[in-house]
DNA sequence: TTGTTTAAATCAAACATTTGTTTAGTTTTG
DNA sequence: CAAAACTAAACAAATGTTTGATTTAAACAA
């Protein structure tokens, strides 16, 4: 499943034939047949495996009871972020997923994901509104499309925005850790600026 | 050219043959080879065709002489934005394009839109800030992808945005003219909060 | 400790499609 | 008539998948 993520992240589900996918996982073409199927339910078993404990996350951070609904809101940014600067290869291949819709199971998987995802959000907001701390009329899919979009944009052309600022000689590394604060104090400039209720 | 962009925004590059855009197209298979030699000159030919007029675009806005910095930057997202919304398409096969490596022509083509139009954008911060109406340290790439992600995600995940409001019932211009006015003030109001220097 | 058995794991080879591309011939057009 | 436009058919390569044989590993019995 690794090595299918890594060839899907670059290559594109299409792009890339088992054969590749078994030559670096080290394995005989036939044996991710055996024990997947098909190439197709590789994929929806590498989206099964990643996919479970995304919504766990999110739930945990809106049970606790110590923070207030921006300071939620602001792990919860820094929790996506994290997210994808840790596995990049898989939210590039889920990205790249979510605008096709070849493989209706996967399709149906990311909505599900989606759909649980801004639910507890929308709870969290409507938390912040009865609190006083955040604006009425919120257009939560605005705002859930310039984190996702902007995080997932800047992590799919990394190096674009390494050229554009001068950043080629860092290692993988360092650049993670940069544009992890970056991106940090960006969004949430942005969230504060359109929820926060001080105007 | 039209009915590839139609394939390859909807099924990628690897994932339409050559026959399938023979056929919408309602031409025969060879003549494809015949007019643009292969299948990859096929998209480089529909990528030169379509980005021919986008730095034109930037290049007006910048050279007028009545606007002032923050309103420049108004009509090019405005600009931006309709872009987007008029040829879904083709944007859908840039953005996965600039996530995979594959056809070097083509990242090299993306790379001197995006270098030449983050030029132009620079300039137009720059005069901005020597106005005084504009921040200082502002990060241009982060605030680019702000933009493009926002923009692109939402277009590219439609469907989903569409179910999250409940605006099924919108036909598809309806729903462009909607979110292209909740986009415009949506990525305005960002743009404001982050540059404008009020405070 | 032995040898035997059995099911799972692994493999090389083959299979049937599909793929992008070319060819050789036909039709159309100026 | 000649060049361009077009076509059906063929081609070679690559693809996902299956097959049938072989190896491994564990269970079992003597």
């Amino acid at each position: 499943m690794e090595a299918a993520e890594i060839h899907f992240a670059d290559r594109g589900f299409e792009g890339t034939s088992v054969r590749d996918i078994a030559e670096t996982a080290g394995v005989n073409l036939a044996m991710i047949n055996y024990y997947f199927g098909s190439k197709e339910k590789l994929m929806e078993a590498m989206f099964a495996r990643r996919s479970a404990y995304m919504t766990l996350q999110l739930e945990t951070i809106l049970a606790n009871r110590e923070m207030g609904p921006m300071e939620k809101l602001e792990t919860l940014v820094d929790q996506y972020i994290n997210r994808l600067l840790n596995q990049p290869c898989f939210h590039r291949i889920m990205i790249r997923e979510q605008m096709m819709n070849s493989n209706h199971m996967i399709t149906e998987q990311i909505l599900q994901m989606k759909r649980t995802n801004s639910n507890l959000t929308r709870a969290l907001i409507a938390e912040g509104q009865e609190a006083g701390v955040f604006r009425q009329n919120v257009d939560m899919g605005l705002l859930m499309a310039t984190l996702v979009g902007t995080v997932g944009h800047i992590v799919s052309t990394q190096h674009f925005y390494r050229e554009m600022n001068d950043l080629g000689e860092m290692t993988e590394d360092e650049f993670r850790n940069h544009i992890r604060g970056k991106l940090s104090s960006h969004i949430k400039a942005i969230f504060k600026a359109i929820l926060s209720n001080e105007d």
